[in-house]
DNA sequence: AACCTGACTTCGG
DNA sequence: TCCGAAGCCAGGT
């Protein structure tokens, strides 16, 4: 694991593997810091393309897509479901069937 | 240093 | 279950 968070939240971001999600609290916990999920959403902005981290596999609490239409909400989803994630009715994930663990 | 902001979360009613 | 409010973090201004 990195010395700082964010090398910590970059590195666990990479391990997400494809078809699973990962919320922003967790992965904020993971890191040492469950109460900063703002702060993995910055991290994401800021550094996604440097480190070629797979953004659209990280969601909210709720299973849900936080980008907003028009902001890249539709490519998100279907980045998911090309990878065999499912959206109920109410575009929601299930977390306990698609949400992934670290070791 | 103060204030604003966001791809968040938790908690109470 | 479903909001709304309040908490929280840190970069940008």
């Amino acid at each position: 694991m990195g010395e700082t968070f964010y090398e910590r939240v970059i590195e666990i971001i990479k391990s997400i593997p494809p078809g699973k999600i990962a919320t922003y609290g967790e992965i904020a916990d993971y890191a040492g810091n469950q109460r900063a999920a703002r702060q993995v959403t910055y991290i994401l902005n800021s550094s996604w393309e440097k480190h070629k981290l797979p953004w659209h596999r990280v969601v909210n609490s709720k299973g849900g897509i936080s980008l907003k239409q028009g902001r890249g909400y539709k490519l998100q989803k279907k980045l998911l479901e090309k990878e065999g994630i499912i959206f109920d009715e109410d575009a929601r994930i299930d977390l306990k069937r698609f949400q992934w663990f670290p070791e």
